[in-house]
DNA sequence: CTGAAAGCGCTTACAG
DNA sequence: CTGAAAGCGCTTACAG
């Protein structure tokens, strides 16, 4: 019956129960310190002493199913590239999570595989999506029992500004930085890679209310390769033009700094010409010639938000107040 | 006897087995295509179809159980920093055994809880070490019949250049580079970030060795701060010496940067007073000023072998042949 | 306060 | 070619 491979298993609770002699009941009971039931200190004890003289550590697959849920929080990524934001994001996130006992489990490259065959698969106590689910894929999780958390990365379009980081607040607080030193004519330096849409849209959008909300005309929207040549390019478009762009909001700092670039190779000067401000504050923002006004994105108190979300979500408790704005002009010299 | 929370179980191959009008015994067969069992090709399609119908997918934690193995394969990351390098390698591995049916879990942050309790409650099928595993882990694992990969990024002195990709031949590489533009008095610049420990002493055993067999002086070292005042602090210990150091090789391209950053403060001309060489050939090293020269890692190749290594550790095939070198010097202006 | 027993959903040796 | 049955390791309602 057993399989045949030699896989040598490992500690079970049935060996802490028999070599402390008592039953597994008592054993599950005391190591999972089960409300409501009274186990004397000597048995407690002992229990615990020979569980770890012996190693044990319980089966997730067996406490899984037996159970119906797991210790697993599956954190689905679209195939963004990971930048020092969503890393920070992440590692602050296993660490609040792992302190809780539970293990954060991040899928890259979401689309590949159908989303239901990996939760199911996976049995998590929690998914936190970084992007909208489809309505039929939330609605299965949550009635398998799945508690569905949102990073709040995703763009409000009815509510911009309502969450504790929006990228409608992003690209806000970008153009109100270039607004307040004067500059009346803005652009928008778009990414490329198309995988970053999702922010791109939001962050825009925000920039394009900034400049609705002073009366400055619509942002002039260019894509920006990370290339100096091709940021070049996209400079003399926003210069040779009757009322040259004088102040530029980058999608993040990557592409602040191939603008840079670009104005360097046009021979502009920042921030005399032209003012750049980004996004991240990235080290790299810190070093660049001139170094680059950015927005710090204070991931520790989103980390935390999201944490905190993940919990309540398992305790069956309330979501928690977003926390106040994380977000900060870091000012430097391009702007 | 079932636990009181609701908790909606899904489809389960017993309801595929009724809604078909066969056995679970028959659905198992059909399903996971098991060998030496012959199935009518009816009774077969039969039961496909009815398992798609129904949305049927397996409980990983029943047959994780049941067989003792799991489809998840466990990749064990230090806290390290995740740069553009090691995302990429996830991802590109993610997807390469994401097509084989396993799932990449990524723990990040070793070393905050033990190793042997993180592996017995995820029961994975295989483990990547991003790091050595200590001997007792390694052993431990082995004996519980879950395949031990090692990613190949970690240091081997005492074979150097073995590995697809060594630290150490990045560290030979850049001084190799440099020596051969004429630098004979090369620094090293290490990052102060101390998780970057492991790479570090890798990379720059390299560029003693190759500092070694050129019959160059040896490296002089400098923790550089990603900073332009503290990076100028290193450059003037550089350069105000008897015999100033004219190339320097940065442990990669953000260090690279606040090199750059630093000799401009100073006042130094690159590439004709100094060369500078960073590692991994990020978007911002052609972005900088001057263009940073740079060792790419080819990634690509390195996520093929490590995937590669992976399945044959899985199917008990021998380790794959290292591929061929991958490393390779992108220059740019700044040598 | 503690134990015997059921059952989570699956795979597989064995019997027909 | 197909099915009945055992058992992976755990938790928990129930009986003592």
């Amino acid at each position: 019956m057993l399989p045949k491979e030699v896989d040598v298993r490992g500690v079970t609770s049935a060996d802490v129960a028999r070599e402390s002699g008592v039953s597994r009941t008592t054993v599950s009971y005391v190591l999972n310190a089960t409300q409501g039931v009274h186990i004397s200190a000597a048995t407690r004890e002992r229990v615990r002493e020979t569980a770890e003289r012996l190693g044990y550590a319980p089966s997730a697959a067996a406490r899984t199913l037996r159970t119906g849920r797991s210790d697993l929080v599956l954190c689905v990524l679209p195939d963004w590239p990971i930048g020092p934001v969503v890393d920070s994001l992440l590692e602050l996130l296993a660490a609040e999570l792992g302190g809780r006992g539970l293990a954060v489990l991040v899928h890259h490259g979401r689309g590949r595989r159908p989303l239901a065959e990996l939760w199911r698969s996976v049995t998590p106590r929690a998914v936190v999506g970084f992007t909208e689910f489809a309505p039929e894929d939330e609605r299965a999780m949550r009635q398998a029992g799945i508690q569905v958390v949102g990073t709040e990365l995703e763009t409000d379009p009815r509510d911009p500004g309502a969450h504790a980081v929006s990228q409608v607040r992003i690209g806000r607080l970008q153009v109100a930085h270039l607004a307040d030193r004067g500059h009346r004519r803005i652009a928008y330096a778009a990414p490329t890679d198309q995988r970053l849409a999702d922010f791109t849209t939001g962050r825009l959008q925000g920039a394009r209310l900034e400049c609705g909300a002073r009366g400055l005309p619509e942002p002039v929207v260019r894509e920006v390769d990370l290339d100096p040549g091709a940021a070049a390019v996209a400079v003399r478009g926003w210069r040779e033009v009757d009322t040259p762009v004088t102040g530029v909001a980058a999608y993040n700092d990557e592409v602040a700094l191939a603008v840079l670039a670009g104005l360097r190779a046009v021979g502009l000067r920042v921030p005399q010409d032209v003012g750049v401000i980004g996004v991240d504050d990235v080290p790299a923002a810190r070093l660049a010639v001139p170094a680059l006004t950015s927005v710090s994105q204070g991931i520790e108190a989103q980390a935390l938000y999201l944490s905190a979300a993940v919990l309540a979500a398992i305790d069956g408790a309330a979501e928690p107040a977003p926390f106040p704005a994380v977000l900060r002009v870091v000012e430097r010299e391009s702007t």
